[in-house]
RNA sequence: UGGGGCGUAGCCAAGUGGUAAGGCACCGGGUUUUGGUCCCGGCAUGCGAUGGUUCGAUCCCAUCCGCCCCAGCCA
């Protein structure tokens, strides 16, 4: 079996580790990681790192880790680390026996502090906080010397030694490396390693009362991993230096830190505080409300991992920061689900229609395909009779131009089953319409007629005596403007910019053969769009989320005529 | 005014001394019992700007312009 195998675009990620092999750096291994903090949830931000990161794992026949990035214990929770490794099985990534956390190593990294501390290069600081940040400087002005700088070696040890026993309130002392303080890169300037921290931690427990800060744990974790290429995003591109000053006087081995540029969505927000807010002040119902952009959500709209993955590898990698189109993620998901998904029929905003010369109480079983795209898909009958509902929109008592669907005196097609000519048209004393009266060609049974006869439009459908009654949840863009910030008055903060109509609630009708659909089921609701079938579904009530539209030409064609 | 980055089409993004890949979007056409899918075609005399080197520059050099990140005992 040949296995067609796409092109993966070149990106400077691959040419590196293309250049690395040649010079055989790292003995030809390519061993990345994902490194989450576990105080949140993943989001399609996220997922970018990941595929990158597994998928060069991959690409290079690798090795990819897991490792949770725990070394704050006042923001982790053992909830997130959960919750991260279900989105990252959804995602379909796979880190063997190698599920790591940078609190195993809390051990190993305090015998780097004393390496450290013994070859003079660090130091314990009695400086508060504040103090530091003023002996730091500023952009243009070089730092100064801690007047604890000079402590000898034996006295670093003893304090540091006393730091971890507890015998120091939290704050009191750091332990910091010995730099230089003039130096032009604000995180060489003699950067905290250690701080106190009376405060369990969600994995160690009370063992530890110092934790090591992110330079001081993540490059190491990397080193005692094995790490080949330490890929991550583009602000620590100023900690690189750091991260070999330390390896390098601790005097481990170095991986390679490769910096690439995040992913940014327009219309939605992913910075946690942000997302926390929306969550916390009701602006949507969870974390897995289907308008945000955390993986949750993406599951519970009904997205697909093959999209997502798809996505990303078509973004590509770079350094340069962007911004990505939802109109790609959309066409990823689209062309996914345009392969998978069962068609079926469903009525949203549903219009009465009545064959007049189709016999009451007549029941028809009619043949319907269930997906074009896959033959083995198969077929499953419709029932069909007098009284049907069509949607409002494929009716026009005045139709413009080019308009195919149902009009006063046309003749259309109701799809998989008859020609139907629209005779009269019934409103309420409001003016509205309320019903359709329509007479059935009996010789076009299936859609087709033998004279020769065409129709231009064809018609969903569903029959009123067998319809089910269904809640459709219709989404659009979380935010009004592509940027949260965007346009924002002088006392508005970025909620300002919510859109008030992100959320639609239709109550509609599908088909019974969506009678035992269950909870995450993805179906095509035949020209509408991709849908799943929601967990706030029970027995008695179905609730179905739009995952995404189908393209509609007709829409851009009416959008056109407006402008 | 310190340090580190980035500027190729509406959005992403390859290429890097030999005359601008690809995808999305968009536009036009064909097929179609989904105005879906699919198929065909179009879409940068131009690579932030200006000089220079060269037979030849998006690529090398110089200068300039624009944007982003860094002053947590967060990651």
């Amino acid at each position: 079996m040949s296995e067609e195998k796409k092109n993966a675009p070149s990106n400077f990620i691959k040419n590196m580790i293309e250049e690395h092999n040649r010079t055989n750096r790292f003995g030809g291994l390519v061993h990345t990681r994902f490194p989450p903090e576990p105080n949140g949830y993943l989001h399609i931000g996220h997922a970018k790192s990941i595929c990158l990161n597994y998928g060069l794992a991959k690409e290079y026949r690798g090795k990819f880790n897991l490792r949770f990035d725990d070394t704050n214990p006042t923001k982790e929770d053992q909830e997130y680390v959960d919750s991260i490794i279900d989105d990252l099985n959804w995602l379909g990534v796979d880190w063997e026996d190698r599920l790591f956390f940078a609190s195993d190593y809390f051990d190993q990294l305090y015998e780097y502090a004393v390496t450290l501390i013994e070859k003079g290069k660090a130091f314990v600081c009695d400086l508060t906080a504040d103090e530091i940040r003023r002996y730091r400087g500023t952009l243009t002005e070089s730092g100064k010397n801690s007047p604890y700088r000079d402590r000898f070696v034996e006295e670093n040890l003893d304090l540091f030694d006393r730091m971890k026993k507890g015998e120091f309130p939290d704050g009191s002392k750091t332990l910091r490396a010995k730099i230089n303080m003039a130096h032009g890169n604000i995180n060489m300037r003699d950067p905290v390693l250690y701080r106190i921290l009376h405060v369990p931690h969600h994995r160690t427990g009370d063992t530890w009362c110092i934790y090591p800060m992110y330079d001081m744990a993540h490059g190491q974790s990397d080193s005692i991993e094995g790490i080949t290429h330490s890929i991550c995003t583009l602000e620590f591109e100023d900690h690189r230096p750091l991260y070999e000053w330390l390896c390098k006087n601790i005097g481990i081995y170095c991986p390679r830190q490769i910096e690439f540029a995040r992913l940014n969505l327009p219309y939605v927000v992913m910075s946690k505080r942000k997302l926390v807010r929306l969550v916390k002040e009701g602006f949507v119902r969870d974390w897995d409300d289907p308008r945000m952009p955390t993986l949750k959500a993406f599951r519970r709209r009904g997205y697909t991992p093959e999209a997502i993955w798809d996505f990303n590898e078509r973004i590509g990698v770079a350094k340069v920061k962007g911004m990505a189109d939802w109109k790609l993620l959309e066409h990823c998901l689209r062309e996914d689900l345009n392969r998978r998904a069962t068609r079926v029929m469903a009525v949203m905003r549903p219009l009465k229609l009545v064959i007049e010369n189709y016999p009451e109480g007549q029941v028809e079983e009619l043949d319907a395909v269930n997906n074009p795209e896959d033959d083995s898909a198969g077929t499953r009958k419709i029932s069909f009779s007098r009284v049907l509902y069509i949607e409002r929109d494929d009716f026009r008592e005045d139709p413009p131009k080019k308009f195919y669907r149902l009009a006063p005196g046309r003749e259309t097609r109701l799809k998989h089953a008859y020609y139907i000519t629209c005779k009269e048209v019934i409103k309420d004393e409001k003016g509205e319409i309320i019903e359709l009266r329509c007479t059935y060609d009996p010789k076009t049974r299936g859609g087709w007629s033998d004279d020769g006869r065409k129709v231009k439009g064809t018609l969903h459908w569903v029959s009123a005596r067998t319809a089910i009654p269904a809640e459709i949840r219709l989404y659009g863009h979380l935010f009004t403007q592509s940027d949260s910030e965007k346009g924002l008055k002088e006392e508005e903060d970025f909620t300002a910019n919510l859109n008030p109509n992100s959320l639609e609630t239709l109550h509609g009708y599908v088909e019974p053969s969506l009678k035992d659909a269950e909870v995450g089921d993805r179906l095509q609701f035949l020209r509408q769009g991709y849908f799943c079938v929601d967990p706030d579904s029970s027995s008695e009530r179905l609730v179905f989320n739009r995952t995404v539209s189908l393209r509609d030409s007709w829409a851009r064609i009416m959008k056109k005529k407006k402008k």
